[in-house]
DNA sequence: AATGAATGAGTATTCATTCAT
DNA sequence: CATGAATGAATACTCATTCAT
């Protein structure tokens, strides 16, 4: 009858999810008002409470929308490359890393800073789908390095989110001094893994005693 | 059981402050109740308002009751202490740094990502009084080793932050994922700094070409 | 009992301004308690503010539905009735006026001697739309008065409200001392009009030197 | 001992009053604070409460200390004046009257009005002791008038306050239109003064039928 | 499916009043 | 007498949620 209707049937839960998505950005949870995501989603309210029962719901479905598949990419790109881990880590982990602080990431960074203590469960769901397999792909690239003699044994086996502690520095600077100061993210990547490397290289003379 | 009456004018706004702080770091600047916060200072609604015009003042009294006077001395401190720039960061700066993850801090950072949006006034006054200022003595300590000849000439001086970056790492993944992982911060901060030294020297034999 | 929804958005706005008009006349701006007009309008509280921003809208809008129509209808009144001038305020003026004292305008003029302090975009705003024309018309019927030779010249052509002031004395009066004394508006204002009316008749042949 | 407290124990509740006076004039009686009157005093709360059990009964003082012992005066004068009625209204009534409409009573009407519904006995107070005793001085004037000839038998013997209108007529309308209108209100009073008196002149050859 | 009028619990803020000092 | 810190009840206003249409 109505296709109109219906085309759009679909993707409302999709457009309401990035109204929301916008909205928490710009102002945390508490202090956005359901009025308005439905008001940016081009929705009443009463059919924004079709799709979801509450606002914590819609938090969660916006939350949730953010997996990043490209976690495991990351991993597969590793395995079937063939490069060494420095090359793979200046080749491809740089590129990746290097589009991070200025994608929508930085809005889930935003929100689980501000809103993850009341929502254990989103933590804990981004923590087995994100974080700790990122932090697993990051060992097993260095460990891959220590294994075939291109890498030291360094206690960045036991910490190997430090290989990608400059983007969560970059993304928060950026989010919060962004009036204040253009930091060049770039740069700092890319002299952090260059030092990373150093410090890993085997071949590196000094005694790291520690 | 309490005397209704304490007459401790002095003490009462740094009473309540404190007493805000936790509010506000629980659970965020918009879900923090003035009452509650009334109730854990074991006061009045009524006193807090005479100390407080609004829950906007309350809050900017907390973040302001942060000022981290150590900054400074931390520059007093490199400038009498006549160490090198690789002593120094080494031994004074590490052990700074390494007290900052469990420190109070975690709680200003959680509140400038949270809310920093709303107040940019806050947010510049941070920017001014404390991070600008700690970014212009890590700029000066690594100068100072250029100009001694203990440091290459490396992009660390224009991103000097990068060597203090794990702090901000370690804050926040405390803060976001303390129910699921550990993070040895001391560990982290070391490895980072020793990565960062090496990368420094001005022995190490290769070329940093970038 | 009362259907949940009534669903009349048109006839909300004036149902909640009488029953605020009420609330208002009764206790005044600051004594009055939106929780009050809400009840009396037999709406919530929230639907009273999704038609009234504040409850200085909703004063707002009360005194504005006052508007005296009627005060252009009087001057039409004058230029069509053909009638000269003493006949005109022997005839339909005085019968208007009479009407006066047991109008709503009591209340109106209780509010704006109470509040018009706070609010004097209101009283420009009664100024302008009703009492500057009212003394306008006034002086109009007067001056014809003169100018047909009906009237002497007296200085009642600079303060035609002199004609109309008893209206306002019997609101007065009648509003405050209502449990004191049962005021004959009927007669006073009668008697003064019969009074005004000598004073301006021509052929009254004593000397106003005043 | 302390002769500078002592001389002013006297004074203080005066000095409340009068302070207390211009802030009911300026905000009514709900919108001022108490608080406000204190420091307009020089005073502290504390000492307020001690004079004054509460805001209403500083009100009431307030009111109370009105009380125009001139009205007696007035009535005083006229029997010993010895003037025929015509020449007292003209004489030392205008004059009186004419000092009204800018003398403190205009606080007084406004509060009346504003707050007089919620302090019937303060109404009460006054219509026993100021305004009944005006009205009956007026209708003794007058009925002096008629007695000795000077004067018709009119309705104003028993309406007598038309004669006195003018002064809460002009009272009002320099109360709420002050920015709006300069009322000349001498001249007001005066060309009604003498509207009066032209009606109600014994010689004046005019049938009044009603 | 879609709307938006209607609800009411919840929150910031004010201010009369008290009372230890 | 005098103070002003302290209280808490009262009140304007907001916003998630419901539901008749």
């Amino acid at each position: 009858m109505q296709p109109r209707y219906q085309r759009r049937k679909d993707a409302r839960p999709a457009e309401i999810t990035e109204a929301a998505m916008a909205a928490f950005a710009e102002n945390g949870y508490a202090a956005t008002r359901v009025d308005d995501v439905a008001k940016r989603a081009g929705v009443s309210k009463g059919l924004l409470y079709l799709y979801f029962k509450t606002k914590e719901d819609l938090f969660k479905a916006v939350i949730r929308s953010f997996i990043a598949p490209r976690i495991d990419q990351l991993s597969n790109t590793f395995e079937k490359s063939g490069l060494g881990a420095e090359a793979f880590i200046r080749g491809p982990f740089l590129a990746f890393v290097k589009t991070l602080p200025d994608s929508p990431i930085r809005i889930l960074v935003r929100l689980m800073v501000s809103e993850g203590h009341k929502h254990p469960d989103l933590v804990e769901y981004y923590w087995e789908h994100v974080v700790s397999r990122g932090v697993g792909i990051l060992k097993k690239i260095i460990q891959h390095g220590v294994d075939n003699g291109e890498f030291r044994r360094t206690p960045l086996l036991d910490t190997p989110q430090l290989l990608a502690s400059p983007i969560l520095f970059c993304v928060i600077w950026k989010t919060v001094f962004h009036a204040q100061d253009q930091l060049d993210s770039d740069t700092l990547i890319e002299t952090h893994v260059d030092a990373m490397l150093d410090y890993l290289n085997a071949h590196s003379p000094q005694e790291k005693s520690r």
